[in-house]
DNA sequence: GCTTTTCACTTAACACTGTCAAGTGGCTGA
DNA sequence: TCAGCCACTTGACAGTGTTAAGTGAAAAGC
């Protein structure tokens, strides 16, 4: 072995090294987070799960916030594989309709996660921390959805009163966000009755295109 | 003036001055929540803006959560208000219509209160709080709801596929909600187009009730 | 009219938070 | 063998919500 070889192989291990307690930093996180909530967990407590001390976190991450930021952009990115999983599916109605479901189910499943990415504004920090990172993979999700709409108007599946992709999307996408939201928050509530949330988006998606599609079969 | 006569007085006039500071505090606490944001207005401000010493609210309200849930609890009632202004109106469809642009223009009059309201849990709390209270005002409007969309079933307005009334309720709110608390979380994002919420809510009335009921004009 | 009680409010502190400046110690490279 | 690096620790700081122990002026009692 050559001391060049040498050298890379040391600084390599020491990279890695980094890597997995940054990783190791990550992980206790989001499971503090799931289970606690954010504003409960501390950096301490982050800290103290994984063995260290609350200020070597400080050396991985600018600070609690650029955490969060981390773990919300894995999960936009989670968001879009699971959109896109749906693949191609020649009529755009019902591509619609599948989005819909991949994104109630997404949203049901990671709850907290969720609630995060959607229920909370952290804009102008994602937008910095998106500078250093591939190109806000949520937009790739919304793009999807828009695009799914624009083609059902192109192929004039709507009535001719409805043109505007944006305002479609923004209707779909704001419906079952309601939806799932509502659920989360006052699912509690003694004195509301709930019907199980995939249920009320399917009749949402019913309701809606029924009444926005040409042709409904 | 009898002994007992100015007894009664001056108790009045210190319980008058008790609730005087106490909805001071309220006042200043609104006034911070609406501007700064809840987490970040200190008890330590509210009480400066008043003229106070921390502690002093602690004598009105036993934390800062019951003080949270108390603005909460008003805004509930002022929601409720703002429903049933709209009165008797025949057709149970229109009627729909009217409650979902009253509650929308509710929401976007008032941000920062309906965030507490809908977009943040504090169902514990709340019940807590109701015990002393009136039997939590946002039921009636949530029930207002219900019994309009209820009449419609029983009128056979609706499809007859649609014959869940809470399920078609929950619809209706959730789908509101979501267009409404997207456009609070998200307006901000560069990479979404947004409408105005009130055209986006008033479209998807258009195209659910298009969808729902059996005789659209 | 004097004393006693009440009670709205203050003072001083506590435990806790996120965060930072100044170390420390073991591995790395020469 | 030694200097340097750097992941990590120590000890602290300002700020948070909250509480136990006062304080002093107004009210109540005689």
């Amino acid at each position: 072995m050559t001391t060049s070889a040498i050298r890379s192989a040391s600084l390599a291990r020491r990279e890695r090294q980094k890597a997995e307690t940054r990783q190791a930093i990550l992980d206790a996180a989001r499971e503090l987070f799931v289970a606690e909530g954010v504003e409960a967990t501390t950096m301490r407590a982050i800290a103290a799960k994984i063995g260290y001390t609350p200020t070597a976190i400080y050396h991985h991450f600018r600070d609690k916030d650029a955490l969060i930021v981390e773990l919300c952009l894995a999960d936009f990115t989670a968001l879009g594989h699971a959109m896109f999983k749906i693949g191609r599916i020649e009529d755009p109605i019902e591509r619609l309709r599948r989005l819909a479901m991949a994104y109630t189910d997404f949203a049901l499943d990671n709850q907290s996660q969720y609630r995060f990415m959607f229920m909370t504004s952290y804009q102008q920090q994602l937008k910095d921390a998106a500078g250093n990172m591939m190109p806000m993979p949520d937009e790739d999700a919304y793009q999807f959805l828009l695009q799914t709409v624009q083609e059902g108007i192109d192929k004039q599946l709507y009535r001719p009163e409805h043109t505007d992709a944006v305002e479609l999307a923004q209707m779909f996408w704001g419906g079952i966000h309601g939806i799932v939201a509502l659920w989360f928050t006052h699912c509690d509530d003694p004195h509301i009755t709930f019907r199980d949330p995939r249920q009320v988006v399917r009749a949402l998606c019913n309701c809606v295109l029924c009444g926005a599609v040409r042709n409904p079969n």
